[in-house]
DNA sequence: GGCGTTTGATATAGTGGATAACAATTATCG
DNA sequence: CGATAATTGTTATCCACTATATCAAACGCC
């Protein structure tokens, strides 16, 4: 595996027509043989999901939401008063690391920190009014462009599936 | 999204016995509700990616090769007189980040940069016979291990079906 | 009351990905 | 042919993400 984002298909240039044509003539490149790498299941895995994260970028760019920040707003939502470690757990984000990204949040009004009564070491997420208007926009985008895009290219039976398998694989693999 | 490594679970400790028993009585954590998320490929994408990725590395660890390093030596096997150019394309590596990777590779004796002939400029990769030898064993290990490992969860037939949308993703979308 | 734990936080290191720039070499066009 | 542009491998950086150790404050418990 490997799979940037740039690369993999010749990051174009112009200032001038490639090359030749290459009718079949002369000796030229012609694309690579994948192998057994088009049976390894990471390595499409992988490719996908660098695709999917990029639309899905695209998608929110307007409201400058990664995934991962998308993703802490959705928990927040539907978990109110839960702290920092509980919502990073649940995510699968390191605790020291998860700091900077609520302050980041939480600088641009997204969400807000509040000190626990019951104890007072913990800070229980909340998401501000800002923060839940900018989480129901994004929802939308991601709802009508970025998945509505996948399950067009898919179709809604095989995009079910699909991410069956994968829930499948993230649970019990 | 966002998915580490370790955390997620709760990256045990052991010294004592956890805390409550937690029959049902007492105010208790109970799992977050993951909400949309469910539904969001991205996530779980993303999540499997991990888990595949981190039994891909189990299944190899004696041979010591990342998913990464496997796709090269893959792909040197299958198209031999090409240069890191063309193997780092393919692979949708940036070239610079490229350099390092083969000076890991070509130190372990695994693969050789050879000066073309042809144009001085460019270095043709070649697998090593012991790179030949640590790609046959890899292979051997990935398909009786890490690929069958899959099989077993996800059935052959569904495993063939979620290969072939990931690599639709990754090509079309 | 004291010991171990948990929580948020900091510092730090490692890895992967990305861009700019460079020397050597090659291609191309006038 | 000679100048200019392009390509190849490389270095140097930079940024994002991941990971570990450590800390002070606060808590739980015997």
């Amino acid at each position: 595996m490997t799979v940037s984002k740039t690369a993999g298909v010749d990051a174009g240039k112009l200032p001038r027509p490639p090359r030749k044509e290459n009718g079949e003539g002369a000796g030229e490149p012609a694309a690579l043989q994948m192998g057994e790498l088009s049976e390894l299941l990471g390595y499409s895995l992988k490719r996908a999901q660098l695709k999917v994260f990029e639309d899905f970028l695209n998608c929110v760019a307007p409201l400058q939401l990664t995934p991962a920040q998308f993703s802490v707003l959705l928990l927040l939502d539907r978990n109110p008063g839960r702290n920092q470690t509980e919502i990073a757990n649940t995510l699968g984000i390191l605790r020291p690391n998860f700091v900077a990204m609520l302050d980041g949040l939480e600088s641009r009004d997204l969400c807000a920190r509040v000190r626990s009564t019951n104890d007072r070491r913990s800070h229980i997420l909340v998401l501000t009014d800002k923060g839940r208007a900018v989480l129901a926009r994004a929802k939308r985008l991601v709802a009508t462009k970025h998945e509505a895009r996948l399950n067009e290219l898919l179709g809604p039976a095989n995009r079910a599936a699909l991410l069956e398998m994968l829930a499948k694989i993230a649970r019990e693999f």
